[in-house]
DNA sequence: TAATAAAATGTAATTGTTACAAATTAAAAA
DNA sequence: TTTTTAATTTGTAACAATTACATTTTATTA
């Protein structure tokens, strides 16, 4: 799933050129699936592509949102943070460090798909729907 | 509960002076409680307190989000939304339209509190859950 | 291999927010 | 009351993240 191969399919399905760029944005938002700020993806891809403008991060971070290939994380802190968009899961927003951790839980999951299915609300057609839990990491000896 | 006497005491409650600014800030934030950007508040307090600064916005939701009598909303469009804090409350995200609604659901609060009284995570100490849905606002003829 | 539209680049502009020094003011003390 | 003083407000400049835009380069198609 981390191969060039895959990603440059994935980008021509979605009727995009395979570009150097492009790809290397691709892993470099595999490789750290923490939701890496643009700037963090830039810094990472720049070592494979030394020319790199932030421009291109952005724009193709863009891209990829609008194609619904990635997905954009507003963080507290005022910093866009990035996501592959793989399997549904919540986020734990943690207050001490303001990383962003992905959760898992298809059993929740379950129990608010089938709340939801029987609960309407008012005016709102809900396309997704995300858990968003605030914490702390709990120090670990 | 929007007159300036409850107000005045809340603050000193919080241990804040007692200022025609934050209370006419605090009076705009209850007035749209449709979370409201700072800007939207400078423009709205600004009628009655006309030298007003921005940075007194600024300063002053920040100073009632420390004090935990407002609450700041990170948005998809990069600007920072506000919010009274009253009863605990879920938020709806339009996408069409970027607006921020109040979606209150004891029946789901309790949902979520049975599941996650259980339901431990990893390293991880919630301490506040929150409904992130997104999707659209049907039109209404 | 040539043509062409799409993408990447560099730079400047913009937006939202914060830093900081100086002036003002609310609250406490006298 | 007046005085004192720390807290607050203000104005301006700085900043960080992001976007706009003109130019150059490149991936794809013919
Ligand atoms: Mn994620
Ligand atoms: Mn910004
Ligand atoms: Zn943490
Ligand atoms: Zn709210």
């Amino acid at each position: 799933m981390h191969n060039i191969q895959e990603i440059a399919e994935k980008l021509t399905q979605s009727g995009l050129k395979v570009t150097p760029q492009r790809i290397a944005v691709m892993q470099a938002l595999m490789k750290f699936h923490h939701h890496p700020t643009a700037e963090e993806i830039f810094r990472e891809v720049s070592q494979n592509i030394p020319g790199l403008s932030q421009t291109t991060v952005y724009n193709t971070l863009d891209v990829f949102v609008k194609k619904g290939i990635a997905q954009r994380i507003a963080t507290d802190a005022g910093v866009m943070r990035y996501d592959v968009i793989a399997e549904a899961h919540h986020h734990l927003y943690c207050l001490g460090t303001a990383r962003v951790e992905d959760y898992f839980d298809p059993e929740l999951d379950k129990l608010l798909r089938d709340y939801f299915e029987k609960k309407k609300i008012n005016g709102f057609r809900p396309i997704d729907i995300k858990l968003h839990l605030t914490g702390e990491f709990e120090e670990q000896k």
